[in-house]
DNA sequence: GCCCTACATGTCGCCGCTCGATATATAGAG
DNA sequence: CTCTATATATCGAGCGGCGACATGTAGGGC
């Protein structure tokens, strides 16, 4: 099992991953646009802002979970991404375990004490 | 509605803060004893190192969410905190907005993806 | 009596992360 | 030709956790 103990900080910076590799499930997107689809996907509630949107992508690109490459067309330079293989399965197995962390979490926390419900 | 945004490190502090206030919920405890208590009932997941969690116990009582006072038996010097009355309705608010949260974050992380038409 | 470990609380500096500010550049509207 | 939205990038400030350091006591083994 997952039992490796948890890391708060790392537990933000992994919602905020996760949240980009989400939004790349379906199909490639430029940096902005994750930003906005996230932001109407949540209804507003997760939002990116970009000085922090832009250094998450760069990290998931070294760390090859996705794969950015400059869009030539006439248009503005944008910088596509794709989910690789390994983004992906990071993405199942991380939103497995962010899921478990949460679930305890949560069973700690509404815990009503003394008397079992 | 709590349809204000999401801060991930407002999220994370509050994680710690919800803990402590739990383990708080039934008795009166001393720093060191949360400390212990909340790494046994989360089976090791949850741990607050010292560092971390004299800091929120302070905290916590600045805002009046619990109340702290020496134990002067003849024992040890233990610093005895009681949640207070706000603490236990920020308990009860926060894990019910934390927990719309976590929700709503899994949802989308698990979104199968979308059938594209 | 003495040492060593577990108990118990506290502070401080470093580091990692987010965020707002700042910079740069282009497309399209008016 | 200016103004705004699009689009990417970086940097400094600030916040918060974590490890290290500091301090002191109780109790068991020898």
């Amino acid at each position: 099992m997952g039992d490796r103990d948890f890391d708060v900080q790392g537990f933000a910076r992994d919602i905020h991953e996760l949240l980009v590799l989400a939004a790349l499930r379906d199909e490639a997107k430029h940096g902005y646009q994750i930003a906005l689809d996230v932001e109407t996907d949540s209804n507003g509630l997760f939002r990116f802002r970009h000085g922090t949107l832009y250094p998450i992508l760069h990290r998931l690109e070294e760390e090859g979970l996705v794969r950015g490459s400059w869009s030539k067309g006439g248009g503005r330079r944008k910088k596509v991404y794709v989910l690789t293989g390994a983004g992906r399965r990071h993405l199942n197995g991380e939103t497995t375990r962010v899921g478990e962390i949460v679930s305890r979490l949560m069973e700690l926390l509404r815990r009503p004490g003394e008397v079992p419900a």
